[in-house]
DNA sequence: CTGAAAGCGCTTACAG
DNA sequence: CTGAAAGCGCTTACAG
């Protein structure tokens, strides 16, 4: 029915292992040769089937991708998509597919991920950096197959993309320390995620840098619920605070909601900034100012150096880290007495 | 390396043939011999390679799809996002992967199928209708692939899964109405949508039953921006409005954006509602009450019936039409003068 | 530069 | 109920 390889050999008169390499783009075949079946393929309007060519090869053309689903969350988080997104198009861009897979917890990944690579349905992967425990990552890497982690994890040995959580954490200080605040409350997820910290600490550096207690720092989990929960505890504790920094996109729903039930008027009463931007903080009243994480350039990154892996390259470093960028909205009031517009 | 159908024939003392039957479950074989094998393959984790499979069965274990991704859109409108995890959820349970794809137009659609198709490189395709050219399903049917579209599309010899868009406008048409308001007006999507045409009848018919002229209906792009104008037009428009109905959730954010812009508080002057949900519509003050589409249903039941189509079934009714249901919240206002708190 | 041939790991009639 | 064999459509050393 459709046709194959031994179609175009005998249209051509070659043998089947010489338009195979020019399929492959192999040396080794005459220019004039090539040219006949390169027009010949295009013609036909001939594509390989994927199949015979992944076991002949021993690849399977597909990167697969796998994504934590945890309650309401995964997909819905805007993060997970536009990242998802990003890698598709390099992924297509270099004639692969992308096999997409979803994860409920740990251990899903993990079974995911085995029947992945066991079925050899995959020739590399790109993971969350967050569900991934730290066995899982030592089976991968002595399995030696091709992977990176979106986020850094704490085995040194994995190839990871990350964001500059540090250093945007540090900007997004920085920013509500010019716009003269001063008690400023971090609002952020479980301590046990690196980035979690890497945030805490930026915050924490500019903080004491200018004098200031960065003791304000609050945990809780993902949960719009919790986040509320939590901010309405933290402002009775600290009525002081003029402003809430939340580490996560997530959080900041709950700040909102809190805020509402409170009474509170945002910005005139509490200034808000996020860590990670969202297409909906464009939407509330007031946009809400966000470190953006730039999520499609990490994503383009992670394929990127996925294929060099999956092409067989070592790179020398491990992790590539972006640089974040301050999305300035109004959901953050200047405090500045000396403030006098021009 | 990895363990394959040879390694466990040798073990179990039989053919290829045997152990191939086992692991497709076919009849003929004995039970003891069936018992052995199994055990053998569980013992060894034994997962068939896939190419090889695929190469011989003429069969990729893969199921596509391909979402539509238009400018900020696709994936992150929540929509998508579900359905896409709906429909891996089925996929996986059957040991099939799912192969994701997006396209940026209908042109993107089309060339994204064909080298599906001609690599084999999936089964069958699970495709959002709107995107979809008229050509292009002639062109996949055709081809005889199986496909089913979420959404119906003008050509009656798709198979398709569709939520009552007709029936879930006249349930909050009918809502509107019990909550006492009688000059609504609803926003939606453009007129080419089948979907949209739907909903303005569900609309038509409830207002019209009632005596009420079903004139207030304005079509604007999926943007916030265009929903946001619109908004403002309409309310300058038909002042006496009490009530918008947004026919899509995209739609939703730009009444908001425009609610806040002229002052109009909601629900306190404006009732709003929609035809679709969303997550953070229980985030919005006030939360958005809304017609649930049952996303996970749809994509759930698309892919059940791709299957049936996979295995070669040939369903009698094309269409499946799923039934909505009202997420009533506080977004709507009591208008009834003769209401009285019991 | 090109061909002939083996082989990738399965499935599936066909015999028995 | 089971085996032997052909074949799926490619790739890739190996010769020449």
């Amino acid at each position: 029915m459709a046709i194959t390889i031994k179609d175009l050999a005998k249209l051509a008169n070659v043998s089947k292992g010489t338009v195979s390499r020019v399929i492959n783009g192999s040396s080794g075949v005459g220019a004039e040769t090539r040219q006949r079946i390169l027009k010949l393929i295009k013609d036909l309007d001939y594509q390989p089937n994927i199949s015979a060519r992944g076991l002949a090869a021993k690849r399977s053309y597909n990167i697969g991708m796998i994504i934590p689903h945890t309650g309401n969350y995964s997909l819905s988080s805007s993060y997970w998509s536009a990242l998802l997104t990003a890698v598709n198009e390099q992924v297509m861009a270099r004639g692969y597919n992308l096999l997409f897979s979803t994860a409920r917890a740990q251990d899903d990944v993990a079974s995911s991920y085995r029947t992945i690579l066991k079925r050899r349905c995959a020739d590399g992967l790109i993971i969350g950096a967050d569900q991934f425990g730290e066995e899982h990552l030592a089976e991968l890497l002595t399995m030696d197959f091709p992977f990176v982690t979106v986020g850094k994890t704490p085995n040194n040995s994995v190839y990871y993309v990350d964001v500059d959580n540090r250093g945007g954490a540090r900007q997004m200080t920085e920013y509500l320390l010019d716009q003269g605040h001063r008690k400023i409350a971090l609002l952020t997820g479980p301590l046990e995620y690196p980035y979690v910290q890497e945030r805490i600490q930026g915050f924490s550096q500019v903080m004491m840098a200018a004098g200031l207690s960065p003791h304000q720092i609050f945990h809780c989990p993902y949960q719009i619920q919790a986040a509320k929960e939590k901010t309405k505890d933290l402002l009775k504790l600290f009525p002081e605070t003029t402003a809430i920094f939340a580490a996560c996109s997530e959080l900041v729903w709950g700040v909102i909601k809190a805020a509402q039930e409170m009474k509170i008027k945002i910005p005139d009463d509490l200034s808000l900034v996020s860590f990670d931007d969202h297409p909906l903080f464009e939407v509330f009243s007031p946009e809400i100012t966000a470190v953006s994480q730039r999520i499609n350039e990490v994503g383009r990154t992670a394929a990127e150096r996925l294929f060099e892996l999956v092409e067989g390259a070592v790179p020398a470093q491990k992790g590539i880290v972006l640089s974040t960028e301050i999305i300035v909205r109004r959901s953050c009031a200047n405090r500045c007495k000396s403030s006098h517009p021009h």
